[in-house]
DNA sequence: TTGCGGTAACTTACTCGAAGGTCATATCCC
DNA sequence: GGGATATGACCTTCGAGTAAGTTACCGCAA
């Protein structure tokens, strides 16, 4: 009887796996991947220290999971959006409504898709590419709409405009996260506003000397 | 001699201390503050880990000087901008123009300033604050003077403007980094290009259901 | 039904390395 | 000689990862 709490409670890997898979997308993506301990994980999830390091052999392998749960889970939400067929910056409008609903319970998936702390080699480094490529398809997609409607074909312009883009979703998430009690409607109207307000002010005429 | 290298070199603590903090500087905002450690900031500096602590007393005091020094020489910059009596979107234009300009030599400044890794308490959070601040204040002051001008007098949607527009600068900058060679006209160039089309786009009639 | 071996589930108690921070000492300028 | 400048070697803490053992479930033979 030297190990007291020892010995299996009968719950199948499968199950556990997804315990222990959302105890740490919620550090993961809360405090980032460099200031989580895998101890505070497991303690989260009920569980010890080595049947995380069972399930997912290190760290990294844990973040893997954890990566691939919300990153898929927000890509397949984009990806429903951008299969309608609004344009330009009614398509963004839209996305966004979207990813504010879907974020509402779990608001820290967001920050796991850009977390600057993760590693930035080794599967989740591919894993990461894969769905940054999949995600910027579709901004890529729709700035490129925007541009065309526009007629500025410079791919750098597009390029650029596109990291604004995902900044400027990233950003007003976080600002969404600071402000609790407004709803994703309340936000999508906001949206609404800022969008109306950029296009409403006038163009600089020139450049600065 | 069992420390054949010691003993003073005849450099006066001023010069040393800011020959740390500009190597701090470059490496605190390169890896960011978590990342970074301090024998290797040591090591860049050409100095010895015990003389940072010598004059700094802590990684975290050595944080908090090579934050103030960065961020300082950015709040001026844009203080001197703000001066200026350009509104809405061409004093943005013009902003941005300064920070490229200013940046160039230096651009890991502009991570020091935003390190979602460095301490958020004590003084450092302090000393975030009261610059953060001072560039909130002037970024909200151009938000507000937009605002006025199209006749949207809501508060929330200035704030959430003001997270937009700083965050859009982070993520130009972010870009000019990851495109090596564009020089800082080429790129208020391009700023002005993006600020055109997104005004020349046709605004979204109403709100997703 | 009962007993029993194999395997999956699970834990305590450890090792090990990296990095923050300190101590005692050495050298040089005035 | 005294104080400022400087360092090698050390201590300490924290967290990733591991070794080895414990318990429960399950299929199957008697």
């Amino acid at each position: 009887m030297t190990r007291a709490n020892a010995g299996t409670k009968g719950v199948p890997r499968a199950d556990r796996e997804l315990q222990i898979v959302r105890a740490a997308c919620e550090v993961f993506g809360t405090v980032g991947f460099g200031r989580a301990s895998v101890a505070a994980i497991a303690a989260d999830a009920g569980i010890s220290k080595p049947l995380v390091y069972q399930y997912f052999g290190s760290k990294e392998g844990l973040f893997l999971a954890s990566f691939n749960y919300g990153a898929e889970t927000l890509a397949a939400e984009m990806e429903r959006v951008a299969a309608d067929d609004s344009v330009g910056l009614e398509r963004g409008l839209r996305t966004l409504d979207g990813l504010f609903r879907m974020l509402e319970p779990q608001p820290w998936l967001w920050r796991l898709l850009f977390d600057p702390t993760a590693p930035d080699d080794g599967e989740v480094a591919t894993a990461r590419t894969v769905y940054t490529d999949r995600i910027t398809r579709l901004a890529i997609e729709g700035v490129g709409e925007l541009m065309q409607l526009v007629g500025d074909d410079d791919p750098l312009d597009a390029s650029a405009l596109t990291a604004v883009w995902m900044s400027a979703v990233d950003a007003l998430i976080a600002w969404w996260l600071d402000h609790p009690g407004v709803t994703p409607a309340e936000m999508t109207g906001r949206c609404h506003r800022l969008i109306t307000a950029l296009s409403g002010a006038a163009v600089p005429a020139d450049l600065p000397s």
